[in-house]
DNA sequence: GAATAGTAATTCGCTAGGCTAATTAGCAGC
DNA sequence: GCTGCTAATTAGCCTAGCGAATTACTATTC
């Protein structure tokens, strides 16, 4: 799947990308928890997220030391773009796969989704 | 899992030495085949490998521009350790599955394990 | 048998993305 | 108003991916 991914946007900074559109506005401290990075590797992420324009920072009022970050409507653009091509992707590796295993895998993910959110507990 | 790995081992050094621990004794080019990584990028790995002890190289007698590499004993030792860590933190993470999730994991991994194979072809 | 084309391996330079250590700025408690 | 904590950044290092170019050898073709 990595191999599928935007060229002029590698893997961690687009799995940041979603994770800030996903959980909302968020401080670049939360956003290394979420992603499981350290800070000053969401930094650089965010550093290059910024500069193409696809998320905004904005000063947190009640915390002078933090900034809110947030995707900009050519970020949630980029990201429905993806998506649609990561569909096609996977539409095309599933395509001749049985209803059954694709719900198997669909089964797994979910579990697997569960552990790694123990996992960061 | 691949924060899990061995500090003085990368993930994708690691990879290949189990690759050529597993397809037998193989070509750089092979190992970039099975690993799908680009032929530079197996070569320095391997130079990383054999620097360490890990794997040894000869010379291919029917072409000269090969050369045929091999786990060494202390490559097949450091493959079993790793693979006891990571059993033991598998067991650790899956402690608290049901055996029905278990087995739907174990499914899952078939499935994906047939897709790469196909995907290789 | 020599020139040509193709292939294996390597080296070089670049990029992304991970880390730790150190620094700076702001917040909170005493 | 110091002292200590936390957020963010900067700097420096590492692994690991890539493409382009080089070198060495093989295979083909005349």
């Amino acid at each position: 799947m990595r191999q599928e991914a935007n060229p002029e946007l590698g893997p961690a900074s687009l799995s940041a990308l979603a994770s800030i559109d996903r959980h909302g506005p968020l401080t670049p401290s939360e956003l290394a928890k979420a992603e499981h990075i350290q800070r000053p590797t969401a930094t650089r992420l965010l550093a290059g997220l910024s500069e193409k324009g696809l998320v905004t920072r904005a000063a947190d009022p009640t915390d002078g030391r933090c900034s809110i970050v947030s995707t900009t409507s050519e970020g949630k653009a980029m990201l429905k773009h993806l998506r649609g091509r990561k569909n096609a992707y996977l539409a095309k590796r599933m395509k001749d796969l049985s209803d059954d295993d694709v719900a198997a895998l669909e089964r797994a993910a979910e579990i697997l989704e569960r552990v790694l959110e123990e996992d960061s507990r």
